[in-house]
DNA sequence: ACCAATGTTTCGTAGAGTGGAACGGAAGAA
DNA sequence: TTCTTCCGTTCCACTCTACGAAACATTGGT
């Protein structure tokens, strides 16, 4: 059933040793080998060769490991000058300035969300989110909104994938795909995190085809299941008129 | 006299054929094995593995090659909440209202220097300055400032090492460093890109360390040498306040 | 001074990665 | 159509590379 695609496990394990950065802080040699599992003179010699492109950096101080420019540099040539998550930011901040509240755009990559592009609330209590970050498929609005929208082959595929947690029934968690399918738009209400709730709606491309989802995410005092009702209509038309924008 | 560490090769490639995607547009398997100098079937294995951990992706259409959404995931792990770059953009886009020009932030990484932060004119012909873009140390402004201000010792070898054009004579230039030392700030004419010019200044931390150079760029017709020299002291002024911002 | 923990180096061996070659498919030219 | 060409993919035997155990070095804590 698993078709393997013949991979290189030098590489493999180096790329892992690269994603451990992205839990935040600096990390040092023995606690890096630990949480990927390797040997320290593994991890070691990974380390090296990284160091040795640019793609991690020692601190001089604490001579702890911390991701490279490298990297920065590798996510500049991400952004193509036609970037749809570029052109979408001016609608992106008039929605926020309507509604007040944090607008993101999510992808879906594989078995997660990203949250490709993001304007901040400027009220005092705001929901952060920071661009790049990789959010389960399984909760929050726009996560439904991504599955709901999928080609029905692929929603089968992750509804279905060992990675979907088992406490979530696929035939129950279809039906209310279904349903949001019907209404155009979902909302989630302290569900990946309390305290937080989010109204989300699909951007559709020229070809019919899914390819984002737009997100209003704020603290669930403000963001009511009354009040989220009440903006729907805003939302999925700010939708629309973003994916009449893109190719 | 050349130090090799210890590095694992076929890490080594594998970074290899990433950097690669830094020209920007889409390649093919063919064209990648042709730029790194490897054969087909080694960067079959290795885009295999990239792509099995998500930093490269292909595109669905043409089958070439992109990269993929690992790599923002990552470049949003390299910045932390309390990253210089993001609070000298309030005083960046001073700068900018006042001079109406792009405005740029360059740190050294190893032998190049890197834009590290970037706020963009809004005139109709202006400087574009994307950020992550990695630049030689050789020449601009901010190259001079970067070189001028380093310890002595990272210059010196910076300034004999093989990367170090052979038309610059090491000692002449150390000589325009120092001169540039004295006054403050750096100015360059057409000297990278024809038409335009910049002058920079040094940002300095509490640690007296040099942190980053702080550059204004823009066509060489309203960045003119008289202009430059008028503004000079409001961006010196600017970088250290700047200076005084971080910790 | 001792101990504990971390980073670094060495080294023999297993087996992983390599590249040549051959295969399949698509796109074009004749 | 048929021939040609280019690209991506798979196979396989050989060699050298990456591996991990263990020893060594260094630092910090008590």
């Amino acid at each position: 059933m698993e078709e393997e695609k013949q991979t290189i496990r030098a590489v493999e394990r180096a790329l892992d040793v690269l994603l451990t950065f992205t839990a935040g802080n600096d990390l040092g040699l023995t606690e890096i080998s630990q949480r990927v599992g390797l040997h320290k003179s593994t991890v070691f010699r990974l380390l090296a060769t990284l160091e040795h492109r640019g793609f991690v950096i020692r601190d001089e101080a604490t001579e702890k490991y911390r991701l490279g420019l490298r990297v920065l540099e590798l996510s500049a040539s991400l952004q193509r000058e036609d970037d749809p998550a570029l052109m979408l930011i001016g609608e992106m901040e008039r929605l926020r300035d309507q509604l007040g509240e944090t607008i993101s755009l999510y992808v879906r990559d594989r078995k997660d969300r990203v949250r490709i592009q993001a304007v901040q609330s400027q009220q005092a209590i705001r929901r952060v989110a920071p661009v790049g970050a990789r959010l389960p498929l399984s909760v929050g609005a726009s996560s439904k909104i991504l599955l709901a929208f999928a080609e029905p082959e692929v929603q089968d595929l992750l509804l279905h994938d060992p990675s979907w947690p088992a406490s979530l029934s696929p035939e129950t968690y279809k039906e209310q795909l279904r349903e949001i399918a019907r209404a155009g738009y979902a909302t989630s209400f302290e569900e990946r995190e309390p305290g937080a709730a989010a109204i989300s709606a699909p951007i559709f491309g020229r070809n019919g085809k899914l390819f984002a989802a737009l997100s209003v995410s704020g603290p669930s005092n403000r963001l009511t299941p009354d009040s989220m009702l009440e903006s729907a209509p805003a939302i999925v038309g700010a939708a629309k008129r973003m994916g009449a924008m893109i190719g």
